[in-house]
DNA sequence: TTCTTCATGTAATTAGTTACATGATTGA
DNA sequence: TCAATCATGTAACTAATTACATGAAGAA
């Protein structure tokens, strides 16, 4: 059993999913995209190797079945596989990391154009849109399905609150900075830091 | 030249430092943990390894240096260096990529106890406040120096504003997790979502 | 003198991504 | 019947991490 190798957080974030109901391979593709993968992301082929290590494991069971004349293969969660959850939620998760290639490249804008430092801010933006789009589209069919029925709807909410207002802060964040930036002269070397900004933004560190 | 591996975003950014000042790989570390880490964080050894590919490319350059008498390697940008980040820069980045364990670990949080999700929001939260600490600091001697003679300060801002309210959200979203979850029944199967939040969180979701 | 932290690196391993491949189903 | 996309996977590669190692400087 211990043979396999050792699971991740990826490991058990399938897991979990796997003991909400049985789940195909494609089917946990679609997950990543609509639920897990907003504080998970990991790249589709994970997706079909990821369930055959909680197989070697003993954690979850997989059964050949068709769509169609299609084969595909369904997995779903063992006794063991929801011990194993339970005794991983057990330890505390880590907290967030922030990977923001646009961010880092604004760190060094100097060296760049003013347009080019606008386009990076713009992508940003746009990015948060879109990802609110599908958040706001799960918000509501959370509502018109009645959350009172759904069992997993307290969970669901302490996630959707969170990334609603990573998103809004995304957003928010883009369009000062997109002002700010704007009010750069063309010119690196004549720039001069905003100090009122930099005063606020100092206030608002201080919440302890 | 183009024998080398191919430059990632750690390459680029770990350039950008070089072109604002040389670095020794030690002083490398430094900035990991104070600016450039908080964006995009990446460990110890991968800023041994990187300076030595931006050499292969001819984007910067090593010279032997001591210190006391232990030996050191400091790397300095390269003419060749300042276009290669130039060319960087006008491509707009990624925008902000999140991983959340502890996130996850709420997702499936009927499956634990009650007081495990509180741990894991804990955690998210002392993070912050941690994380809030240099960021705080940073913020404090960019003003006592007098940000007019900085010449990067423009640029800190935009950061510093990013991280600071990042920080913020998580904090304050940590404190109405909590909330939420203590007002849980022990038993999962008598948890019931709280309508009236999801509806506010509904409402901050439409921002647009 | 001893302990700790600073400082510098290498080697082994792996988690994850990118690229490739292909048949089935559905709608035009 | 043709095209698109749904659905299912494998293979090759690599970016990054973890573990290991070690000497110098400074503090107690």
């Amino acid at each position: 059993m211990s043979s396999a190798r050792p699971l991740t957080t990826t490991s058990y974030g399938i897991l979990g999913l796997l003991a909400v109901r049985p789940y195909s391979t494609y089917e946990l593709t679609r997950e990543m995209s609509r639920s897990l993968g907003r504080l998970w992301p990991r790249t589709v082929s994970k997706l079909y190797e990821e369930p055959k290590k909680l197989v070697a494991h003993g954690l979850a069971h997989s059964r050949e079945d068709t769509v169609g004349k299609r084969p595909r293969t369904m997995y779903s969660i063992t006794p063991r596989g929801r011990s194993a959850l339970r005794a991983w939620l057990e330890e505390p998760g880590d907290g967030p990391t922030l990977e923001f290639e646009g961010l880092v490249k604004l760190l060094f804008a100097e060296h760049g154009t003013r347009e080019a430092a606008l386009a990076s801010i713009a992508r940003a933006r746009d990015w948060a849109v879109e990802q609110n789009q599908g958040n706001i589209a799960a918000g509501e069919a959370f509502l018109t399905k009645d959350g009172r029925f759904d069992s997993r709807a307290p969970e669901t909410l302490l996630v959707g609150a969170f990334l609603t207002d990573y998103y809004a802060l995304v957003a928010r964040w883009a369009d000062w900075a997109a002002d700010q930036v704007e009010s750069w002269p063309v010119d690196p070397a004549e720039r001069r830091v905003d100090q009122s900004e930099q005063r606020a933004v100092l206030r608002r560190a201080r919440w302890k």
